[in-house]
DNA sequence: GCTTGATTTGACCAACTGGTCAAAGCAACG
DNA sequence: CGTTGCTTTGACCAGTTGGTCAAATCAAGC
């Protein structure tokens, strides 16, 4: 979309491992602490070399982040005032949490970003977002009183499943340090499916 | 405990004054993406002399997070075998979500160190943390049992508990972004109260 | 094999980084 | 007062940072 298509398959090979890099370095340190070097290494390319395929090291976080946003709010999108409320809400937690444990760096990085007060985004979140959020809020708001499902603060609800999903991709370390080996998903996933169902069924 | 008392009225103040500076830098750009200048600044002070009071960085740093873990980890010491089971859960959600209310850097600081792969405390977590939690879920599967709460995984309910009070202090600005104006707060402690007592009370 | 344009790099730079140090300022006590 | 020890600072340093640039390398069509 916003991005110009790179012309040669060079061209394409070398920005797609710049942007792999970038990914790797800056959900772990963040903005400030990652440098030029890291993601050069991590790309296996000459820190001028990168400058040659990105005029800064801005552009890469900024490209990151805004590739990020649509798969981030894609899942949201999905929920479809038609469908079965119970179903439906089910399965945004379930394509969240997938998106947790498939694209962890991805989750990471957004974190990072809206922990150092979102610089670069947050006229998005206070439009777009915002207005995606108001939007699905006001269907959750109907399915309530047609009394499908039980009265919730759907801006809450939203809150709470972004925050658990997210969690396993954030705080996967910590997650890991008290469970051990235990792969954390599977138990994840079954929890809440118990948590919404519980509050979404009276 | 760990650090020795400081003497004089002058150094307790100093020294006060550089831990709320890093404090406030910490939490907001993570261990390398804060700067001494920062910090100094921040504090009011010249940055050779933060470096009178704290030997580096590195020494602010550990020691905010030390502090920090005791009081982290304080709520759930709470958790009373003997009380009535679903007040204490909804106790323990209720001093959590005010930690985030009232001490939202610390929640941050927190965070920035767990994204970033928790380097400095990851044996803490896999220790005292893992044997602190492994302990209250024991409480937890036994209240199950007894039938006192819905039989529900007791590790997974710990991590929604933290997930998502602290999701109000580290996502503050995403939260704020789609709410606009309104304080966030009240809303979550009802939203989390109905929750929590929804999966609890099968 | 030569030319042309895309790609890569070594050398370099100014600004910033965490940290040092010797000297200066200061308070308080005799 | 003068001395003594705590406190503060300006000047400085070596290493790192994001970024530049001219020259070298390379690939491909002619």
């Amino acid at each position: 979309m916003t991005t110009p298509a790179p012309r040669t398959r060079i061209q394409e090979k070398n920005r797609t491992a710049i942007l792999e890099a970038g990914l790797e370095v800056f959900s772990q340190y963040g903005f400030r602490g990652t440098t030029l070097d890291q993601i050069a290494e991590a790309a296996s390319l000459s820190k001028p070399n990168l400058l040659y395929y990105f005029p800064s090291k801005e552009a890469i976080h900024t490209e990151l982040l805004q590739g990020l946003l649509e798969t981030w709010l894609d899942p949201l999108h999905a929920l479809d005032n038609d469908g079965d409320p119970v179903t439906e809400i089910l399965d945004y937690v379930h394509r969240k949490l997938a998106m947790s444990r498939d694209f962890p760096r991805e989750s990471r990085l957004f974190a990072n970003e809206i922990l150092q007060g979102a610089p670069r985004i947050l006229d998005v979140l206070q439009t777009d977002l915002r207005q995606l959020v108001d939007e699905k809020a006001a269907v959750i708001r109907g399915w309530s009183a047609r009394g499908k499902i039980a009265p919730v603060d759907p801006h809450h609800l939203m809150f709470s499943i972004w925050a658990l999903t997210q969690h396993y991709a954030d705080f996967d370390v910590q997650v890991r340090a008290v469970l051990g080996e235990k792969d954390p998903f599977p138990g994840a996933e079954a929890y809440l499916d118990q948590l919404f169902r519980g509050i979404l069924t009276t």
